[in-house]
DNA sequence: GCCAAAATTAATCGCATGTTTAATGAAGAT
DNA sequence: ATCTTCATTAAACATGCGATTAATTTTGGC
């Protein structure tokens, strides 16, 4: 006996007719990237997700064995492109001077902005379970490929000879990090621009700062 | 009829003889102190605040109308010598010297390292209710302030003459605050060394290379 | 046509949270 | 001496969570 007989709006209980696609499986998905990235997993409750993507909450369990299982599979679908960005950019020999490589981290940064905001609930707060294996294959893959590349480039007489490449790599990362981190915050407080000639302003004042410093005089380094 | 009358450990209902001093407010501002500071506002439960206080969970709607009220308290308490010292640091017409104020910057930030974490959970975490607050409060008085000295440096030409005050305000609360914060996790990956020796040595490399840069070349800026 | 497997729903379970209540007893004022 | 106020406890309340279950319906192979 179905419960809502006169109205075609509310669905049946069992097996649905027709449809052999995995539709239900795709929604979950779906409203698990735009909840979870924007609120981040422990914010976002598996009922809401369940209701954004219009099904039932069982079916998480279902199909995903979880809420944790969710947002897994939903991480791996969204970050292996950028991965896969950021692993070439930093693998290939050629190309690898500073200047292009802080250019393109920060352009990877600008065209996902949910990536900085995973990095700072995900990586830099110790709360989530997800943060050891963030760790281990973000930060741990990407940081020592990084610390490489500046090494090579000072013993190619590139970067100045005394730099320590580990403390350049962090300072590297915080001049073309931080920005985008605290752009929520800094474009209340300081008005930045966050818009696309904002941001290429950003990068070009950031890439300056890195490779020349701020100072006016003629002090030379070291 | 007292409910463990064999043991004197457990303490009966009602008002405990002698003691008028305020016992108890103090024990839980002080576990909420080590408690939220560490692990933040939503990770920590009222009783897990309470039972490291050794006192009864209702005591803190007692004394502080709930556990946001507890929060707040503690933090007021906890933030005001810092605050106090920022601002002495930024407000100074004498010693405003670029160098000067990043080194003590870090420093407050090495010598309260609690803070860096707070900043990451209540200012660049959209979550928290207290977000309003902390950049209002913080970094809505700070950041100005900072992009006032920069801007008095610039005219004073000590700093280059195109530099853009706000978006160098970025770039040094990036160079300075980001090591910090991103210490948990560089510690393991880049093998950054958090000893009072390390974080003297990082604070001289920052300082160098937002002065100078890291190119090799004669360049020259601008 | 039958029957096991797949897909879906409503309902509920167990648990943790922040908060509130009622009872209790000491302190302090009159 | 009495009465109100203060400080405290144990118990429970309401809510929201993730997860599970049992029932139900369709599909698809035989």
């Amino acid at each position: 006996m179905t419960r809502v007989s006169r109205s075609g709006v509310a669905r049946r209980v069992g097996r649905p007719p027709g449809s052999a696609d995995a539709q239900v499986r795709e929604s979950l998905l779906n409203a698990a990237r735009s909840l979870f990235l924007r609120y981040g997993f422990r914010a976002v409750s598996s009922r809401q997700v369940a209701a954004t993507a219009g099904v039932n909450p069982a079916m998480i369990h279902y199909y995903f064995d979880g809420k944790e299982g969710l947002y897994r599979a939903m991480l791996e679908a969204a970050i292996a492109p950028v991965v896969g960005r950021l692993q070439a950019m930093l693998g290939e020999p050629k190309s690898a001077d500073v200047e292009g490589l802080v250019r393109s981290y920060m352009q990877v940064m600008a065209a996902n902005p949910w990536i900085p905001g995973l990095i700072v609930r995900e990586v830099l707060t110790p709360d989530g379970s997800f943060r050891q294996a963030f760790v281990r294959d973000f930060a741990g893959r990407f940081a020592p490929l990084l610390r490489n590349v500046i090494g090579r480039e000072v013993e190619g007489g590139r970067l100045q000879a005394d730099l320590d490449p580990s403390l350049t790599v962090v300072s590297l990362l915080g001049l073309a990090l931080f920005p985008f981190i605290s752009l929520p915050v800094t474009t209340r407080v300081l008005g930045i621009d966050a818009s696309e000639a904002g941001i290429e302003k950003l990068i070009g004042h950031t890439v300056r700062v890195l490779l020349h410093g701020i100072a006016s005089g003629e002090h030379g380094h070291a």
